[in-house]
Order: C-alpha cells, then sequence, then structure tokens
RNA sequence: GGCGCCGUGCCCGAGUGGCUAAGGGAAAGGUCUGCAAAACCUUUAUUCGUGGGUUCGAUUCCCACCGGCGCCUCCA
C-alpha cells in the first residue's frame, strides 16, 4: 500500500493516515438535514467523499463509510408545518431527492443512517453522561456542561474564555454556562417526541452524529468528515460529548477532514443568505460529468468559487479529453484491438497516484490526466508511432482508471449507447463519404457531415482516415 | 472584537527553501487539411499582494501592512 497523506484538521497539519485496524477504514461524514433541495455547497461534500473511498479502494482498503440523514429537527419541524404534512414526510422527500441527486452525480452511496430510526442510542448516550456527570438536567431539557471537559475547543483552536470575550450567544438563564449545549430538548406541544427518562423530548444536534458513529462504527473510527462551517461548534461539540462518554480513555475519531465552501458571488452558498443554486436545477444544465469535473479541479479544501464561465471551462476540458479517448477508441476498433502495453503510461500513472496521495489533490491528478491525452494525441498523429497499437491501449486504459475508475467521471457522453450495429452503420457511412470525397463530390461529403453532425455525430477527417465520435 | 484561511500569468488553478513555477480555459501565430473539425508545435509570470527580516539562497519560513474569505448563531 502507497503512503496516504491526510490533512488533518485536529493537529492542523498533514499525517500520513494509519488505519485503525490494518486493511479497514471507517468513515463517518455529517450528512444534510433533509427539508429543503440540495445545492451545490452539498454536492461538493458529496462528491469528495466519494473520491476520498474510490481512491482507498484503490489503495487496498475495505472501506466502511457511513452518513446520517438530521430527520427531526427545527427546520423540519417548521417545513412541515409549512408543506401541511408529517416531519416523516418531509425528511422522506428530501433524502429521496439527494440520493437520486448523489446517484446522479456517479456517487456511490455510503450507509446511510437516520436519527429517528437510533433514538434508543442516543438516549443511552446522553444517559450516560448525565449519570458521569458530564451534563445536567433542567425541566426536560438536558445539557452538556462544556467546563467539565478540559479539552474543549481542540479542535477548532478556540477556548471558553475566548468564545466568553466575543460571546455573542443569548444567555439562557437555565444553562450554568453559555457555552453549554443541548444534548436533548423537552417536546413543545404539537411536535413530534420521543419518550426518554427527562421526559418526551427530541435530540439536540450534535449528539446525534456522535451516538449514531460510535453505534455504528466504534470508538477511534478512522476519519471524520465535513463541511468547514462544521467544525465549530458542531465537530467541537462532538468531540467534547463523545470522549466523555469514552471516559477519555480513547479518541472519538482519528482523522478529521474537512472540505471548504462553495462560494457564489464571494460569499458562502448557503440557504441562510439566499445565495443557493440547487443541484436540479444545474443538472438541466450540465451533464453530471461536468459538474464532477468542476467540482475536481480545485483541491477540496479550497474554497470554490461556483460560475457559470468555470462551468464552461469544464466543459471544453473534459471535452478535450473525451475527444483524445474517443478517438483512439476508434483506433483500436478499426485494428481489432490489442494487448495494452503501458510502459509509456506508467510515468503518469505514477505522477496521478503522487497527486492523489497528497491529501486527494484532484487538482494535481488532473495535470497527469492531461498528459495521458496529450501523448495519447501525439501517437494518433504519427503514423508510424500508431503502429504500435499496445502502447495506444496502455494509454488508454491509464486514462480510464483515471477518469472513470478513480475520480468518477464518465468519458462517454449522456448518448444514445454504442452498439455493435452503430459501429457497423458508421464504418459504412464512412467510406461512402470517403468514395465521395475520392471523386471530389464535396458538397455530398460535407452535406453527410453536416446531418450526422446535427445527430450529434462528429465525423473528422486526417491524413490516416476519418474517425467518429459522439458529442 | 476573537480564532483561522487565502492573495501565483488575460482568467481558473497546482506547487516547491535552490532544478524549465504543473495543468486547464482563452487569445495569437504556425503545421496538417478540398473545406471544416480535431490534434500537435510556438507565444502570453526574470516572476508568485506590498514592505521588511531569517538564510549562501524565499514565491515557499518569520513579522508588519493592504486586500478577500470562513467560523464565532442554523449551515455541507
Amino acid at each position: 500500500m502507497a503512503e496516504l497523506i491526510l490533512y488533518n484538521t485536529l493537529t492542523r497539519s498533514e499525517e500520513p493516515f494509519q488505519p485503525r485496524e490494518p486493511g479497514k477504514v471507517t468513515i463517518y461524514a455529517c450528512g444534510l438535514t433533509p427539508q429543503a433541495p440540495a445545492h451545490v455547497g452539498h454536492m461538493r461534500g458529496v462528491v469528495v467523499m466519494d473520491i476520498v473511498q474510490r481512491w482507498l479502494e484503490q489503495l487496498g482498503y475495505a472501506v466502511h463509510f457511513v452518513q446520517n440523514f438530521t430527520d427531526i429537527d427545527d427546520k423540519i419541524i417548521r417545513r412541515a408545518q409549512e408543506e401541511h404534512t408529517s416531519t416523516a414526510a418531509v425528511a422522506e422527500k428530501y433524502s429521496r431527492m439527494y440520493i437520486e441527486d448523489a446517484h446522479a452525480l456517479g456517487v456511490r452511496l455510503p450507509h446511510f443512517v437516520k436519527v429517528t430510526e437510533n433514538m434508543d442510542a442516543i438516549i443511552e448516550m446522553v444517559q450516560r453522561l448525565v449519570e458521569d456527570g458530564y451534563a445536567y438536567v433542567v425541566d426536560g431539557d438536558v445539557y452538556f456542561e462544556v467546563n467539565k471537559f478540559p479539552e474543549y475547543g481542540k479542535l477548532s483552536g478556540r477556548s471558553v474564555e475566548e468564545m466568553q470575550a466575543g460571546a455573542r450567544i443569548e444567555v439562557d438563564e437555565r444553562k450554568r454556562n453559555p457555552e453549554d449545549f443541548a444534548l436533548w430538548k423537552a417536546a413543545k406541544p404539537g411536535e413530534p417526541a420521543w419518550d426518554s427518562p427527562w421526559g418526551k423530548g427530541r435530540p439536540g444536534w450534535h449528539i446525534e452524529c456522535s451516538a449514531l458513529s460510535l453505534k455504528y462504527l466504534g470508538a477511534a473510527f478512522d476519519i471524520h468528515a465535513g463541511g468547514m462551517d462544521l467544525i465549530f461548534p458542531h465537530h467541537e461539540n462532538e468531540i467534547a460529548q463523545s470522549e466523555a462518554y469514552l471516559h477519555c480513555e480513547q479518541p472519538f475519531a482519528r482523522y478529521w477532514l474537512h472540505w471548504g465552501p462553495v462560494r457564489l458571488r464571494q460569499e458562502k452558498m448557503s440557504k441562510s443568505t439566499g445565495l443557493v443554486v440547487p443541484i436540479r436545477e444545474l443538472r438541466q444544465q450540465y451533464e453530471p460529468a461536468v459538474i464532477r469535473y468542476f467540482l475536481l479541479t480545485v483541491h477540496y479544501r479550497t474554497p470554490l468559487e461556483f460560475s457559470y464561465e468555470r462551468l464552461e471551462e469544464s466543459k471544453a476540458a473534459l471535452e478535450r479529453i473525451r475527444t483524445a479517448y474517443q478517438r483512439a477508441q476508434a483506433f483500436l476498433r478499426e485494428r481489432g484491438g490489442a494487448t495494452a502495453d503501458a510502459t509509456v503510461a506508467e510515468p503518469y500513472l505514477q505522477q496521478f497516484r503522487e497527486a492523489m496521495n497528497h491529501d486527494f489533490n484532484t487538482a494535481q491528478a488532473l495535470a497527469a490526466v492531461f498528459e495521458v491525452v496529450r501523448e495519447l494525441n501525439t501517437h494518433l498523429n504519427t503514423p508510424e508511432l500508431a503502429d504500435a497499437p499496445a502502447r495506444l491501449a496502455g494509454l488508454l486504459n491509464a486514462l480510464q482508471w483515471m477518469m472513470e475508475t478513480v475520480l468518477g467521471v464518465a468519458l462517454q457522453p449522456d448518448a444514445p449507447a454504442q452498439s455493435e450495429t452503430l459501429n457497423q452503420l458508421m464504418h459504412c457511412v464512412i467510406a461512402w463519404r470517403q468514395e465521395l470525397r475520392t471523386r471530389k463530390l464535396y458538397d455530398l461529403a460535407d452535406r453527410i457531415r453536416d446531418d450526422l453532425k446535427a445527430m450529434g455525430i462528429v465525423l473528422e477527417d486526417s491524413p490516416q482516415g476519418t474517425t467518429w465520435r459522439i458529442g
């Protein structure tokens, strides 16, 4: 196994990755509250985690990846009231949409878990925190007492004193310290509620991720991931309550991975500001592969500025990769295939692996992809080298592995599937048109080309013959 | 106010204490070609926000300043 380096928010440095258990990786990512259609910012996280999972698998690990749905909270309750339906129906509706969007982007779905289906684990955890003196009960609410956990602030790099200095938290008289946070909230009339030792209520936001990750992955699982905006307070609180629960004998998670925000007009894309591009909407305009490519052009921790100009650039860049891929495929098809020889591709594969091993640097990995593309095109342009189809096949395999297997970007556009019949038909059409060109009947030859173009089939003439591709 | 991140060519965006500062998009010129498209080659940063410092040597480390952003409240 190659040495994977990843950036750990907890230590603010890059570290060699060593899993809890050899050969196995456990990952937990905070999912979303399904109460509105997902936007591009959500999808960035989804795609980043998909890449992480894919690359770990390429390194030979068995990956167990769990993600939650916060299917009960204030916003869902409000939404249910607005839509005159139940909270369960709201959560179900938007969870489905989310899964559908993720699936469309070529994401391999994680093991989803829901809060409402794991109430027992949550209550058990809160109960133990109360028993152990880390939490206290007030009027049916349960709060975690931050002062009981001396390491509070270690993830986000802030201290309780600092936070009190800049206090903007509204003071709740019933809390012992302003920073204390709710583990359990007493039910208000008309709200969905669950029985607990403290009366009817529902979990606070932070406790669910701790309870679910510990239940499904166990203490000291490998990677805990989420958007950067979750570092404080969400992940800070998760650490406090989880490590308190574990009696500070084990760390909660070994590595903390956070992806950067997507911005729109210099501001974070977020529902609260209304600056949002729903992924549904974007999917109407761009095929999933282009959206995915766009998300991968920047390192995952860097903020990504959303713009249609950038998407157009991504589209053009992907087009370049696909053209080379299809030209090479067509060439090999004509030769009846070849045994792959990977020696030409190996330096680029090496470059690609190094980039991915360095904290999943997809932007850098794409440079290797384009080196392969150039090499492929050069081979195709040079008849004497083109006599080495084995090397072409090797490059083609490398390209396919990089783009499709690892990055998950489809090299065949969403178009009618290429069938053997279509291949044969195109073979004939090209032969007929060649005959016309030989007889200098260019009007007819051009008309064939134009008509096919209108159907989405591109013909390209070169000294080595005519090739076709869908595009 | 506190904590943290960032500022690289026309645009986007990797990166490193010293090797030609990746790659993509765009533009211009060339090659190929019946034309078109694609492709290939060349050109667009003696320079990496500004000013100091450390060092034999800094875009890369430290400090200050300017500019942008994130978090401190729900947030992917």
